[in-house]
DNA sequence: TTGAAAGCGCTAACAA
DNA sequence: TTGTTAGCGCTTTCAA
């Protein structure tokens, strides 16, 4: 590894000069001639900074700790990694990731995050929870994605929950689908005792566009499933009762229930019933394809965006000094997904400050 | 964050004192009591060695650099990065995790990893592919881990594909099985052309076990698919051709054509067929429960032992000088595995060398 | 048995 | 416009 000291003996200078130099912080301090000379010797040597005697000097580590709870046991939330350490990357960061699934203590790996120095925290759960920050991160930079804050003082990346129901919904009205059902998701929040914010918004997105499109929300074509056997009956009993010929279904293990359902009365998707899931999982999404009409959540961009709100944070510039790409996940592309807008949200404050 | 500093003041002794005792090099060389006052102070005061200067200092980060291609799109994966998340945490290290999934660059994390002077690196595949370790890793401590190095000089840790395959179809055997079908994964290395690793031990492992039981094997009971619609067809055509009460599948997405193909036929898993999986995805397993009999890949467990491994090339100590514990993974269990040891070894110059 | 001092690579205040 | 100097927190000779 070169270090500045060697450039500054090739040169002719101080390890001051060439310091000033690759800091871009030369313009009117030194002169043009030598810093282009120091520029040189640096890409000739093939300089890199050394982030350790940086940042023991500056107190500032550009390293970014990913904190999430699921990603182990949730498929695909991969992608939401994959988007922040893009961010990252693009702007100068190191992103460290670690999971706090099973038997890992958080408050050891916060701990362990912090002695690295990180100048800044995302805290990410899975399927948009109500989440409270964890008293050590209170006085640090922090961003939640995929999760809501229940004190509402944190910012927040989330998907539009509504909106994808909402899409969802009318893919299958436009379909011509005449009794829509909605398999959604059982699961409650530890502390409230409420659904998840996930369900809560994609059934009010399901109630609003049956009613967008003049019907009625009928709860009997509702039925909010956990898992596994209790769940396939509760699937088979809708299919017998209420006859439904389209399902939205919460995420692709839901579609799977349908899909079982459907085979076990010789039922063919697309042809006998319409089934649109949400790819929270996406194996499944991808395994079913092309019969499955998929609406995909944005963990790609909901990884960067929270990762781009963060330094924001942390550098205290505004956003609007950051561009936001048209970011694309660079995971493989369902074949039929539902051609929606990205429908992902930064709440700040309680209050939407960017689409 | 309290320095040596303070501790040195605190306890009326000098810097390098305090270095020795919170070093443990303090045997003989510092009186014991003043070490016990030492380690008093330190305690009270919360002191957390700041691992910038240390390494600075010492040119060695206790930094671990995990390198993974299909992590975010192989959901599942991420039990192997808790593994040796888990391990590198017992012994004192720090992992990083960096995906070069899609559009990310490999060679500028690497550089990336290497700038934050990661003392080793994990590179982790899925499925056990043949692996050509990059340029840049060559003079560094390296451990593969789900994967297979091409030149033999790169210590891995890999699934003993064999015994899966050979348990999973012995299983089927001790059933009552009469006819069983093997759908493998006809993914072939890009360089060589030949079926990946992993697929050639659990064909093997097949044959082997309907050999050891006196059946003969029949290619016609094979089928080796990718995805999706020719999938199905294929199993379908499996079904038809060779009516097999028994299927031993790759992964659980294969094992998903053979439940849609059963359903469409009317038949019931566990009564008129029975199907074991390998859980590759996992999420088909969870979902699929308990009709669906799985072999558990040991992805914790391969992360774990990768970087215990990688721990005693980085500190050049013999591997017996450390604990490998039942490690388990901390992910949900699934409800029906087949009861089988861990199947997981170590490779070391082409030759077993752990079990 | 302990401490003083140098230095890892870098930044920043100050001097020249 | 550039260099000198001090110091971030730690380890490690070397001297006392």
């Amino acid at each position: 590894m070169t270090t500045m000291k060697e450039i500054a003996q090739r040169t002719g200078v101080s390890v001051s000069t060439v310091s000033l130099v690759m800091n871009h912080r030369d313009a009117g301090r030194i002169k043009p001639e030598i810093a282009e000379r120091v520029r040189q010797a640096a890409s000739q040597l093939g300089y890199k900074v050394n982030p350790m005697a940086q940042s023991l000097r500056t107190n500032s580590t550009r390293i970014i700790g990913f904190i999430s709870e699921e990603v182990a046991t949730t498929p695909y939330a991969g992608g939401m990694i994959l988007g922040a350490q893009s961010a990252a990357n693009r702007l100068g960061y190191m992103l460290i990731t670690v999971s706090i699934d099973g038997g890992m203590d958080e408050a050891e790996e916060i701990a362990a995050l912090k002695r690295y120095g990180a100048d800044g925290f995302l805290y990410a759960k899975m399927s948009n929870r109500a989440t409270t920050v964890p008293e050590q991160l209170r006085d640090c930079p922090v961003v939640l994605a995929d999760a809501t804050d229940r004190d509402g003082g944190t910012p927040s990346v989330e998907p539009d929950e509504f909106a994808i129901a909402h899409d969802a919904t009318t893919y299958l009205i436009n379909a011509g689908c005449q009794r829509i059902a909605y398999v959604g998701c059982d699961v409650t929040d530890d502390t409230t005792n409420k659904p998840i914010v996930a369900q809560n918004g994609r059934l009010a997105g399901y109630r609003a566009a049956l009613q967008d499109a003049g019907r009625t929300y009928d709860e009997r074509l509702v039925a909010n499933v956990l898992n596994n056997g209790p769940a396939l009956k509760a699937v088979g009993e809708l299919f017998e009762r209420e006859q439904p010929d389209g399902f939205f279904c919460f995420n692709d293990a839901r579609a799977w229930y349908v899909y079982e359902c459907a085979a076990r009365r010789g039922l063919a998707i697309g042809k006998d019933i319409s089934v649109v899931g949400v790819d929270n999982h996406r194996v499944l999404a991808e395994t079913l394809e092309p019969q499955l009409t998929t609406v995909e959540l944005p963990h790609f961009e909901m990884g960067y965006w929270a990762a781009v709100k963060l330094v924001s944070l942390i550098e205290q510039r505004p956003l609007d000094d950051f561009e936001w790409p048209e970011t694309t996940a660079p995971l493989p592309q369902l074949d039929a997904p539902i051609p929606a807008k990205i429908h992902c949200t930064l709440i700040e404050k309680n209050s939407v400050a960017r689409h």
